[in-house]
DNA sequence: CTGAAAGCGCTAACAC
DNA sequence: GTGTTAGCGCTTTCAG
């Protein structure tokens, strides 16, 4: 691998000259220019962003942070963000922390070390006090943190807001909810989402809430339970689109046809929600968008660009599948 | 942040002992030792990597190309890669190549540039000329590359014949296949193990293979138009699970149905399958332990252990749903 | 306009 | 056992 300083030698001038060409800083005479040029050609000299980086203080690369890739939400995020960065020329470095304070701590320590320009991420459990200690810039994504940190998500209250009227809509009238983790900022919107819809209905009942912990299992054990209790629920906000296929199995399990005695929603809008029979009808977040946004907005805070705007709360659509009526 | 040489200042000793304390390198007095061990603690001191890095011309972190994130098989490999890597303090570099050549290759400059130690790849285009050329040490996953260049999966002509021999045995007559990319070696072996199975059967016509590219609609068009000009089809083999689901959406839109009027078997073993309706039966690779031999493969060849095995064909196990018959 | 030289923070000979 | 020093490859004053 070729060096500067080869490319100084052979060009004849010396590895200032050749810094400056590289990155087109400071007064270089044309002539000098293309040969040192021809030079960098003909070695195929790439630099070394190694030694740029110690040299500056930072890497060229981002990290992103998610409680687990695996989850289908996600990928997508994940694919936006790098889509974006790799457009600016930057690295994106994947972290998974399984909503570990530990591991995120840990990733963080590392990123600093690495001289990580900046961190995407999507937790419930950093403090304020500990990102700024860090001094490392950040976004964070899905989840609130605090409104010092930039922040991309949906509103998450208006979307269970439409998510319950849309049930109402079609005619349900018992509307149940089976909600996401506890802690977790976008779980406990979409819950007073819900509960600002319902809790004036006559019919409403503390009991018809139930969590489901974002996870399929659970969400189906939890839903044929409450099934059982009160069979008369006609209608299901699930907390996400997992835990909407968790609600559709138990209903199959007990019998209930979907829509025709059971309608259900979901939220975020992840390509399985067309997959499955019948497709989910959801409250859809603009994810690719959201990953998007979140990246520019890394990016703006490392290049020191004002960010005009902390806070981006994106717009919901509707998804309108076959597990709703018409 | 504080450095090795301010360590040195305060405990009174070279730098060269704090690296020796730092990296148990060499002789140094338990007392030393201790005192250093002291200063380190309470300056928070955390050793600079880029320097290390670009010392030592390697960063401990590795790259993962992928066609795309998105692709619900991914993220089960990145994640089990993920874990291997950050258990030996490896990172993990996220890149989407689109199945695109160029981007291929743009990454693996970038990444040699970043000293990037190893880099585990999905690719069909790349050949070993290239990585040979490029030096850094690489593993293969899902498709094989070159019998020189390490690679994991499975066996996928087994898979096949696996698949087409089950729906067999629960009585299909007439075994379509719906495959995936020409010029991708995993689904070429699926095809081939189909035809394997098929075609010394009486029943057998090369029309019967058609192409889905992985793609869920073009499978759904491809199936329908299949299933219009052979009625009589009974069983369909589909080379992904992603296309799976693409046959049953065009077996419900015409009214067939799964499995009394048609078997669909998929290849994968996707979480994806459980969440359907019907659950998809599928050949499911060890998804998991893939990712996980591909980074310890990848780590044995970074940190120069003898590779004992450059081929691993993991075992595929059937996972039966309620898209085929019992 | 161009070159010399001083680092960025760390490691590894090589002395002592 | 421990310190000195020469880099790793690059950028950026500072002279000239």
């Amino acid at each position: 691998m070729s060096t500067i300083k080869k490319v100084a030698e052979e060009a004849k001038v010396s590895v200032a000259t050749v810094s400056r060409v590289l990155n087109s800083t400071g007064y270089v005479n044309e002539e000098t220019r293309k040969k040192v040029l021809k030079v960098i050609e003909e070695l195929d000299y790439k630099p070394n962003s190694v030694a740029r980086s110690l040299f500056k203080k930072q890497s060229m690369t981002i990290a992103l942070i998610v409680p687990n890739i695996t989850n289908p939400f996600f990928p997508e995020v994940a694919r936006a963000i790098e889509d974006v960065l790799s457009s600016k020329d930057y690295t994106l470095i994947l972290c998974n922390s399984d909503d570990n304070s530990e591991k995120e701590k840990k990733y963080f320590e590392v990123m600093k070390q690495k001289y990580v320009d900046g961190v995407i991420v999507v937790t419930s459990t950093l403090t304020p006090q500990y990102i700024e200690e860090k001094g490392i810039p950040i976004v964070a994504v899905d989840r609130f943190i605090d409104p010092a940190i930039p922040c991309v998500s949906v509103n998450n209250i208006e979307g269970a807001k439409r998510a319950v009227q849309y049930l109402k809509s079609t005619g349900c009238k018992k509307i149940a909810h089976i909600r996401g983790p506890k802690n977790i900022t976008s779980a406990e919107d979409r819950y007073l989402g819900y509960l600002n819809e319902v809790e004036s209905e006559s019919w409403f009942e503390t009991d018809y809430v139930r969590c489901g912990n974002f996870n399929i299992e659970q969400t189906t054990e939890e839903t044929r339970k409450l099934l059982n209790e009160y069979p008369d629920i006609d209608g299901i906000f699930a907390g996400n689109d997992l835990m909407a296929v968790g609600v559709i199995k138990a209903a199959m399990q007990l019998g209930k046809r979907i829509p025709e005695e059971l309608s259900v929603i979901g939220f975020d809008g992840i390509s399985l929600c067309k997959m499955t029979n019948p497709e989910i009808t959801t409250i859809a977040q603009p994810i690719y968008e959201i990953g998007s946004v979140a990246a520019h907005t890394l990016l703006d805070l490392i290049e020191g660009r004002v960010i005009e705007k902390k806070h981006h709360q994106l717009e919901v659509a509707i998804n309108k599948g076959q597990s709703t009526k018409t």
